[in-house]
DNA sequence: GCCTTTGTTAGGTCATCAGCTAAAGAATCA
DNA sequence: TGATTCTTTAGCTGATGACCTAACAAAGGC
């Protein structure tokens, strides 16, 4: 399944929060690009869409940075995707000629499939420990 | 679910394809384009696709044309997928950052389910009768 | 009050590519 | 031979994804 940047970007990153969630630390942009291998001018914009869609929280000036607005387990991938890059639960497939009614109905149900799918993916699934790191 | 106009076109002219497989008539691009409503000089391209994958056979000349290589029943969205957009198949996300790792394995699930999915619909669904049309 | 640190916002760039066009070439048959 | 149809390849173009720049606003420390 191919997937845009932005989408997996958002995924880390707020997995990468999922992980400081509790505790009363907030993650500065800086610091989350590093972790996540993000580009941090990117990611600024990332960050302003989930705390938009209500995602994460955010404070500005000295002691400022972002957090969780939910527990992991209340954030689906669902509501990232949604957030980020609602084009792709779009159906985005015409009715037109005199196939289109059918295959539009196909892909209709590999959308349903999809959206069902994504919605039982919780955030704290991605934040799971991936066991040791190996580095170099 | 978002997907490219490609996979889209492809669907509908191999769905038309499939009505009148069984009969010795060829289908000619003119007549696809025209029927599914797909540019004619787009069309040129995919049907070679479709050719180069072994889905659909042609024949140059008078009495040319394309037709289907196989039975509706024996072609699957996949093999369609997998021609014209193989790209839409792999899994493009990166195990980078700290959460790279558990984000990718999440994603992978998701594409095993819609591989899964599409390898079991079949030409022939989206070639049934859509009932009656209603022209305007 | 001022300065530093942080997030906020708007805008721009740059390469890539989906979608489409066009046209010359090759096969088939009358 | 010549009309017809597919075959192949080359090139265009507008949109977009992925980033970057830079001015701005808030919060806190001094």
């Amino acid at each position: 399944m191919k997937l845009s940047l932005k989408i997996e970007y958002a995924c880390r990153v707020l997995a990468q929060l999922a992980r400081s969630h509790g505790s009363q630390q907030l993650a500065h942009i800086e610091e989350l690009a590093v972790a996540e291998d993000v580009p941090a001018n990117y990611l600024v914009q990332i960050l302003n869409e989930l705390r938009n869609g209500g995602l994460i929280t955010s404070r500005r000036g000295k002691q400022g940075g972002y957090a969780l607005a939910q527990a992991p387990g209340e954030i689906s991938l669902y509501d990232i995707i949604r957030i980020v890059d609602a084009e792709m639960l779009e159906n985005s497939v015409s009715p037109n000629g005199q196939s289109g009614q059918a295959v539009q109905a196909v892909w209709a149900e590999i959308g349903d499939t999809f959206a069902e799918q994504t919605k039982n993916i919780r955030l704290s699934d991605m934040a799971a420990e991936t066991g040791p790191m190996y580095y170099i």
